[in-house]
DNA sequence: GTCTATATACGGATAGAC
DNA sequence: GTCTATCCGTATATAGAC
């Protein structure tokens, strides 16, 4: 493993477990067991090495984790909650420390660099693209005018809260019951979805 | 206004805009036009002062949030969504930049003192206890195996995470879309109320 | 591309006169 | 209770040999 990737490796789990501004250039030299020089032949900047972790996360979105939450699960709501667990279960493992790393960085960096706002922007759009594709593959489940990708939207708002929450209280249980409000919530929407629009349905 | 008062508004306002670890005791100090000497005979430390300031948070929840929100709002579903609606004018008088500071600082500080995080979760505790009193005065609307305390959480929920996505995105869109979204479900759960118990229905 | 030593600034906190 | 000067650690970043 080269050195640079052990530089960004261990700047995203210090920046997740102890956040950016917490993190020391010299946090990450020591747990990467690499010099300044490497450091700053590398990157520029403290900054360009946050870019170089937010891009690694979005191009890990799918492989390491869609695929793996998805993995033996085909309904595509299904899917969704499967995604959830994903995060639940980080929770757990941490002790309801660690939540969603880039939810953690979009509200530490106050007013970042567009540079790096954009890259966050670009995590969740990543994230929200796949939970809309869920959405889109059940189309026919809900009413006509849900908006798959308004409610994508409000799947990663729920993400977002609920893990907050757990951070805070230190517990799984509000975050369980969030989930389980948008649940219900879900259930809800496809109770309603045959009865107001008995046309044009398939099959 | 005594130099004490000062020091923890403005202290308020820049953990607000700056984020607790961006902002140095110099910059308090220059904003509230006090000095080291001032700030170190009220407070041992930083946080300290920290305290102090989730401390004056959580008791102006009430006269300085709640009550402007809901003057002259009877109907308590809507009072739910008139505070909500106080944060979006927040988002849009700021550019969508800040949003809730108590959320902020729940994910900044990733894993603080327990005396911080305990004020942390006095301030969502009394933020959710005032939903939930709407809630529970609306108790009749809704079916019987809604919990309230559980669904006031989940209000908290979506307006933490509606808030972030705002400020990723700087656009009041996505806080707007959640917004609509939680009135959906609050809507359906009304809905449903009435059918499913028709035992024991006052007047 | 790697290493050590270091420049330079700023952080929180303190001392002690007034 | 207020003020100035300052201690001391650590931060990011750089210089320059190898």
């Amino acid at each position: 493993m080269s050195t640079r990737d052990r530089i960004v490796g261990e700047a995203m789990r210090l920046f997740w477990e102890k956040g950016y501004a917490s993190t020391s250039i010299n946090d990450i030299l020591k747990a990467a067991d690499a010099n300044a020089g490497s450091l700053y032949h590398f990157f520029p900047g403290k900054q360009d090495l946050l870019c170089a972790v937010l891009d690694t996360y979005q191009s890990g979105i799918r492989p390491m984790l869609l695929e793996p939450a998805w993995a033996g699960i085909d309904d595509p709501i299904e899917r969704i909650f499967a995604l959830l667990a994903r995060y639940r279960q980080l929770l757990i493992d941490t002790g309801c420390t660690y939540g969603c790393p880039i939810g953690y960085l979009a509200l530490e960096l106050h007013e970042p660099d567009p540079v790096v706002r954009v890259r966050i922007a670009a995590n969740f759009d990543g994230w929200v693209d796949a939970i809309e594709e869920c959405i889109a593959a059940a189309r026919d489940r809900f009413p006509a005018d849900v908006d798959p990708r308004r409610l994508a939207h409000f799947v990663l708002t729920t993400m977002e809260g609920a893990v907050m929450q757990a951070r805070t209280y230190r517990t799984i249980e509000t975050f369980d019951q969030s989930i389980a409000e948008l649940r219900r919530y879900f259930n809800a929407l496809q109770q309603t979805a045959g009865a107001p629009k008995p046309k044009g349905r398939k099959k």
